[in-house]
RNA sequence: GCGCCGGUGCCCGAGCGGACUAAGGGAGUGGCCUGCAAAGCCAUGAUUCACGGGUUCAAAUCCCGUCCGGCGCUCCA
């Protein structure tokens, strides 16, 4: 049975979902007001391998994620570059798909936009206020009474009265509000802004407010997780939790939060300077090996990225490649049945809160078994653990086969022709010819590999 | 300041009281295979898990302290 660390219970639990064979799950994506970075990518990618899991699993799952398209920084940003907010955001929003896609993450069943989404925040936020949930500060907007949510920090395992202490230890704390914890449900207008109407007056919806309206809208007053990244976690999904909590939701019943990735000791942000759009990172190096990396770390633990651990990951993962290469080229059974110890091993390690390392070690001692199997000239191993190779990769999305490369259908027929005649001359014992061919290629950035089926080349 | 999470071989990184004789990957070294390579296989590598105490029959795993790093404390994936 698949088991996860939920957040809020702050233990592993047992994975039962809402309804049977069904998974509804509702991830924060991004806030449009600039390139993606590599932070964006490792969020991304932790909640497309639980989706591809659970699939994998047998379950149908309904994947939800939002883009947030109206914000205090996307209109700070418009300011500054001249645009108006709906193309900043929009432009964004692009970029960011566009590298998503790159990246392999699979596209959601469904990617709501905040600002299609203010007329059910205005209800809801009157909702709340009709519950007494919720106040009006004149000129400013409507604001959350923490009061009313007595569990308000367990998310975090914190305590309102902790959370009061060091409120303001940070950022500065609005004398107005009357907790230090009270938070924004809708924004009053200020001179410039997008603006939409509301009871309260024209102004325009607090952050937290619009994940709730786009998840109960999409999956129900009730669904089976939550993700988002762990800097969310506080005070993002807490807030979530209170509105939707105060409005007699149940919810999320599940949370689940993905840990941050490091560059040079610290987390990547515009503000560290360290910041590395994923398409500058996606041009330097190969999407596969940088998911592989990521899929070597827990999806829980602080990932550190540099160059050696990139390198390393480029290494195991053109051992896959080596691996289905040569299983290829020995015309392997496809149609064999997968090595089902492997898959149960495999099954056991993602089911114990998708340890994917654990998972990634069965699939290489498979390659090694397959290897093994074959150099002892035994091709009915050597299928089983190749089926099982291939299930497992793909469950981890991650794809064998060579990076597709367009446009040099010329080029593979000279190759071909080169590898032939260098054939030819091995087979004649003229290896001073056949090593030129080799060498010849070599400086082509073509490598090739002599295998009793025939010679396999590749590009490098 | 308060809270939470970490510190494991040359590097990345699992494991989180007993089959740990510490997974897996990368790099290295030796061997086999190969015309030579490449790929692959085999072997090799931490008497030890930041440091100091403690609990236990048993600790990388639990407790206390110290040092170092990260995250959160209403911008954040």
């Amino acid at each position: 049975m698949v088991s996860f660390f939920d957040t809020r219970r702050r233990e592993i639990v047992a994975f039962e979902p809402l309804v049977e064979g069904r998974v509804s799950m509702y991830v924060c994506g991004p806030t449009v007001y600039d390139h993606p970075h590599v932070g964006h990518a490792r969020t991304a990618l932790t909640f497309d391998m639980i989706r591809r899991y659970l699939q994998w699993r047998g379950y149908q799952v309904t994947f939800v994620s939002n883009i947030t398209d109206i914000d205090d920084k996307i209109i700070h940003r418009a300011s500054q570059t001249g645009e108006t907010e709906p193309e900043l955001a929009a432009r964004y929003e692009r970029a960011y798909t566009e590298q998503m896609d790159r990246f392999g993450i699979a596209r959601p069943d469904h990617r709501p936009h905040a600002t299609e989404y203010v007329e059910e925040m205005v209800e809801f936020i009157g909702d709340l206020a009709d519950r007494g949930a919720a106040y009006v500060i004149e000129n400013k907007g409507v604001y959350f009474s923490v009061d009313a949510h007595a569990r308000y920090g367990d998310l975090i395992g914190r305590t309102p009265e902790e959370l009061r202490e060091g409120a303001g230890a940070r950022i500065e704390v609005d004398e107005d509000k009357a907790d230090p914890l009270d938070f924004a449900l809708w924004k009053a207008a200020k001179p410039g802004e997008p603006v939409w109407d509301s009871p309260w007056g024209p102004g325009r919806p607090g952050w937290h407010i619009e994940c709730v309206a786009m998840a109960t809208d999409l999956l129900g007053e009730a669904f089976d997780i939550h993700g988002g990244g762990d800097d969310l976690a506080f005070p993002h999904h807490q807030n979530e939790v209170a509105e939707a909590e105060g409005a007699e939701l149940e919810f999320a019943r599940h949370w689940i939060h993905g840990a941050m990735l490091n560059v040079n000791g610290e987390k990547m942000a515009k503000s560290q300077g360290n910041f590395t759009t994923l398409s500058d990172l996606l041009d330097a190096c190969d999407p596969q090996a940088l998911r592989l990396l990521m899929l070597q770390t827990h999806y829980r633990t602080v990932m550190e990225l540099s160059d050696d651990a990139l390198a390393g990951a480029a290494g195991a993962m053109e051992r896959l490649r080596a691996w289905h290469r040569r299983a290829t080229a020995a015309g392997l059974d496809r149609s064999a049945a997968p090595d089902p110890d492997a898959m149960a091993r495999f099954a056991a390690a993602m089911d114990d809160d998708f340890g994917t390392p654990a998972g990634l070690a069965v699939v290489f001692d498979l390659v090694r078994e397959a290897n093994a199997a074959l150099d002892a000239g035994e091709p009915g191993r050597a299928a089983a653990a190749h089926a099982a190779v291939c299930d497992l990769a793909a469950a981890l999305g991650l794809m064998l086969g060579e990076p597709a490369r367009e446009g040099d259908r010329e080029l593979a027929a000279a190759i071909n022709k080169l590898v032939a005649e260098r054939d030819e001359a091995r087979k004649a014992k003229d290896f001073a010819a056949a090593d030129r061919i080799r060498d010849q290629l070599a400086d082509r950035g073509v490598a090739l590999e002599d295998t009793p089926n025939g010679t396999i080349w590749r590009t490098i």
